[in-house]
DNA sequence: GGCATCTACTAGGGGCCGTAGTACTACGCG
DNA sequence: CGCGTAGTACTACGGCCCCTAGTAGATGCC
């Protein structure tokens, strides 16, 4: 199967983002993307075109055809494959010990008290869908 | 700074794993864990001598000498280093949203009532400490 | 029909991983 | 005191992937 969305070089998971903001993109969207995001130049046509095919060649992508063009699209939902990225982590990282996973982002100093609040309503709607 | 965890090699992470656990470590004990590990023979004694001197020298390892021998032992306790491994992975995978991050561990089908209840209880421990 | 545009294919520098060999060192035993 | 064994240090190499881009070939518009 594909590779985890973190194993992805820098660029190619940009344009993966590119992609998925866009709905779809022709090399000319995500050059002028990659342009704004990076704040540097475009990188030459033919580089993004390369990246495109390598990445529908391993199936991150699909396209059709827009007159000469192609015009590609995401061939999974980028939650799915967030997800999936994240159960990957997990399991090579915590040995698929999801609620150590829980633990360490608790302990992150950031999180309000508001976010707190919300965690808890993620929880217990999560429980109401589970055992109604 | 240091590489994440989740960034190592395979061989890398294992045998960081193995010296977590052992507290210390030398050559002989890291190449037999391996073995014992992955069910296979074990790596050349230098290959896991290479390794070790490889973590070592990107600041994951330190050694004492014992006799002619060096015992590794980890520079940075586990749980921080998993720690960081997810901030990073958070940053790079949800632009550094970790409340995405919960919902999508919270998605996962294989959670039980009493996991769920047990996040409940961690995240109302937080709440204590935070606002007492 | 000719030119501009776009894709397909190929390539190479750079880097990291796992793997291990070779060379050198030092300690302990006889 | 000398030698062998065990250990470290250094170097190497194939494999693989990334980014980068050039060149060549196809195609459609004017």
């Amino acid at each position: 199967m594909r590779k985890p969305l973190h194993e992805l070089g820098d660029l190619q998971r940009e344009v993966m983002e590119i992609v998925w903001d866009h709905g779809e993109a022709g090399v000319h969207t995500v050059r002028a993307a990659l342009a704004e995001r990076q704040g540097g130049r475009e990188p030459a046509y033919t580089t993004v075109l390369s990246v495109l095919q390598k990445l529908e060649k391993a199936g991150w992508l699909g396209h059709r055809k827009d007159g000469r063009s192609h015009v590609y699209s995401a061939r999974a939902p980028r939650d799915r494959v967030e997800r999936s990225a994240l159960g990957k982590f997990v399991e090579r990282v915590f040995h698929g010990d999801r609620l150590v996973a829980f633990q360490h982002l608790l302990e992150d100093e950031e999180l309000t008290d508001a976010d707190l609040e919300s965690l808890r309503a993620m929880i217990d709607a999560r429980r109401g869908e589970r055992a109604p």
